[in-house]
DNA sequence: TCACTACTGAACATAGTGTTCTGAAACAAG
DNA sequence: CTTGTTTCAGAACACTATGTTCAGTAGTGA
């Protein structure tokens, strides 16, 4: 069985990874060589590429290795159901929580060189979410229409942007109240435009 | 006198300029290389370097050079006030408009590799120039807050977050319309949290 | 102990960056 | 039209990083 086998090859990736998110810490993601991951990580050269076929696929496992992490979370906490907001998960507060308890290693993914990548990531994992939730919730007419493409654009992006100003200002904010921020804000003017209730 | 001299460099300079946005456009910013400029620009290797330290510096130059344009184009219609809505001049409808004018242009530097430099350009700019003009409008207690900074970064956020939406899909919205769209969705959160009215 | 797989690390080819330098071309002024 | 100045040409160079190859070593399960 290869189970056993790849119990070391995981342990490998994961010393990368580790040695990657360090490294963007101390000098920001553009900065780092792939010398400087091996040397952290005591690897060698051929290792690497034996894993990944370069940097920036390094760095996108540990993105998708964060969203695991979150999706399991959240699966958790709900029983499956991750919907934008009321019942079961509120999801813009679920996930300016999970921020918050891993604040250092976001503020150096979304900050730094590297924020641009995470930032559409997040956009991306965001959009798909929020498209399946509101299939159910709002009419297929009102949905199809180009300004509620806009509208769902328009409330992730603020999302994206309001992660980013919070995580960049070293603020008192809360969790909760950075989420109560965001809704004050962003709310309003998409349930105008998506002409919901 | 330098002028007769300059015009020559300047010459050069926008043979430069103009050889990266077209490669650009073929085959996005990372991708092309000093020596792709060179051989289309018909320039010398050494021509480059006495005029740019490298390839971003001769991009930022490029965005400075549009800033320029835009408000020189501004000033002609203001007489130099420029405000962010209402009297002298609606900025965001304006932009709207600039950006229309030259919209495969702002396409290519938005949309591409190169976009987030250059949006986080325009936000800069953006910010600028809407706190100068807040500073005149809005009781200072009230611009002080921190909830007030969240939300001049949401506002601008907003704005180019939609700006860049509407380049990418191609819709028959004017820059009337888009910039509607923007209030409809932006404004009434951001009066909401700045205590405006 | 054997067989298998993963890791090592030096050597190599490749590609791009930025510098330096000699010479040619453009141009203004006398 | 020649003289002095500035700009451009482009080859040669040193340097840095990437990604590949391969013979050899070390760990692991049976």
């Amino acid at each position: 069985m290869p189970n056993t086998e790849d119990r070391r090859v995981q342990r490998t990736r994961q010393l990368l990874k580790d040695a990657l998110v360090a490294l963007i810490e101390q000098k920001g993601y553009e900065a780092v060589t792939v010398q400087d991951i091996l040397d952290r990580a005591n690897l060698g050269r051929s290792t690497f590429y034996t894993h990944y076929t370069d940097k920036d696929a390094l760095l996108f496992s540990t993105f998708e290795q964060l969203q695991g992490a979150f999706d399991a979370h959240t699966r958790q906490l709900t029983g499956g159901k991750i919907s934008w907001t009321g019942e079961g998960l509120d999801l813009s507060l679920a996930l300016f929580r999970y921020v918050e308890s891993n604040r250092p290693l976001f503020k150096t993914l979304l900050l730094g060189q590297s924020g641009d990548m995470l930032r559409k990531h997040v956009y991306d994992y965001l959009s798909t979410h929020m498209r399946k939730h509101l299939k159910l919730v709002v009419p297929q007419a009102q949905l199809k229409s180009q300004q509620s493409d806009a509208a769902i654009h328009f409330l992730i992006s603020a999302f994206v942007s309001l992660l980013t100003w919070w995580l960049d200002k070293d603020l008192a904010y809360t969790a909760t109240e950075i989420d109560g921020l965001f809704k004050k804000l962003a709310l309003p003017g998409f349930v105008a435009v998506m002409g919901l209730q």
